[in-house]
DNA sequence: GGATTGACAACTGTTGACAGTTTACATCCT
DNA sequence: AGGATGTAAACTGTCAACAGTTGTCAATCC
């Protein structure tokens, strides 16, 4: 089982091979380690997991459900390519979905993730303090995932958690670190208050509009051209 | 190959029996046939199918990641089974993502998707003229079949109707006619009205108001205590 | 009598092999 | 020389068999 050679004890292998090989070309892709285009054979995978091709194929199935990989039969597997206008459709459909995270949890709330989520944006504000972007990109990260677990609607987070993994398949390229922490901080702060507050619809427009304006700053950083060059649409739409 | 007998001439055969597979699986969820709670035994299924369990192992694996089984290790595979507050949450997803999608068309909407808009419209008012419930039902499926298409966000389509298929798990008892025909009317000639006026903000509510009424009348109907028979949590939340 | 234990049956997880398709390459014809 | 054609290698799709686990049921022990 080359997947992992350390088992502790009582380890339960009560884990599907599947799951394994799955969660691990989940990591490649991620990683960019196997990019965007990148046609996957079945044969060198299960041979590189040492593993045989069953679970592979099974595990293939399951991203392409996610979105993460093209099957195309009797062709093989491809890394999904995204181009432009595909991305910014993601980043909408993401945004939107945040804002609806954000609204839910303005109503749903309790005193005690309150307490949390202030301390996840006093984590953020230190950081800004000590202009440490490292330390402020972690506990963005933190916030964010707090917001969405805290939300209570599992399907809605599962959803917008898949096509958080999905827009990896673009943003690899300079991993943004956020430049202007500021800017950011104060939409932060207008996410929260709203929550906490319980204005749900204050909330997901603040939600909205955050992401949306992560979008804008993402693409503005980026020459059109480094997209499509795949068989993709160009910057028509979008208006 | 005994799911599609009748082979046209060239009709190549390039589908993979995964994919026949896990749709005729899919169908047979969704009509009921196979109900909520149901244990699917590979065998069983692969036998019934005439295929051997390969496929219908793959196929489960796409079922599971769009969220129409549940699937434990060494156990087998279960129809999913979703609960009253499940059912709440899917709705208010499903509500959002459709006020997203029409706001997303009243951005990007052509003159010619609104000739055919009008005309699902139409076909509506025609069918409540005609007090034909059945007929209403149809083109009321054919309208919101239209805006999601014409929408142009395809990963926000995508993600839409697998939703809908997910409440199809818990829709199936009594699958409600519209009763209201005119209450359902007015609301879409609101959606269609912000949309062909390129509103997207007021499109967007339209939308949203449109499903969460949707959800207030089906719940209405429904005897709490005719969900929640499995693991389920009670109508404590959604405050 | 009730609980525990052990064996058996059924099923899932995984593998290796076979068949059909695609793709690349070398050969042949124009 | 350039293009078409046929062949072979590589890979995917499918299957049948093996190994391991789970759940059941009966026999045994307290």
């Amino acid at each position: 089982m080359p997947l992992d050679d350390q088992k502790p004890f009582h380890a339960s292998n009560v884990q599907t091979l599947t799951v394994l090989v799955q969660r691990e070309i989940e990591r490649r892709i991620l990683t960019g380690e196997l990019p965007a285009g990148e046609r996957l054979s079945e044969s060198a995978l299960a041979a590189d997991m040492g593993v045989s091709r069953g679970p592979v194929r099974e595990a293939m199935r399951g991203l392409q459900q996610a979105g993460l990989v093209d099957i195309v039969a009797n062709k093989g597997v491809l890394v999904r390519k995204i181009g432009y206008d595909e991305a910014v459709d993601l980043y909408d459909l993401r945004g939107s979905l945040f804002g609806f995270i954000c609204e839910t949890m303005a109503r749903r709330r309790t005193d005690e993730q309150c307490v949390i989520f202030k301390d996840k944006l006093e984590g953020m504000a230190a950081a800004i303090r000590a202009d440490d972007k490292e330390a402020y990109f972690r506990t963005n990260l933190e916030f964010h995932a707090a917001i969405v677990e805290f939300c209570g609607n599992s399907r809605a987070r599962a959803v917008y958690e898949g096509i958080a993994k999905e827009m990896h398949l673009f943003r690899r390229r300079g991993l943004s670190l956020i430049e202007n922490m500021e800017a950011s901080m104060q939409e932060h702060e207008a996410i929260a208050a709203a929550i906490i507050a319980g204005r749900a619809e204050t909330a997901r427009k603040a939600g909205v509009r955050h992401l949306l304006n992560g979008r804008d700053r993402f693409l503005a950083t980026l020459d059109p051209d480094s997209f499509a060059s795949g068989s993709e649409r160009r910057p028509v739409a979008a208006g």
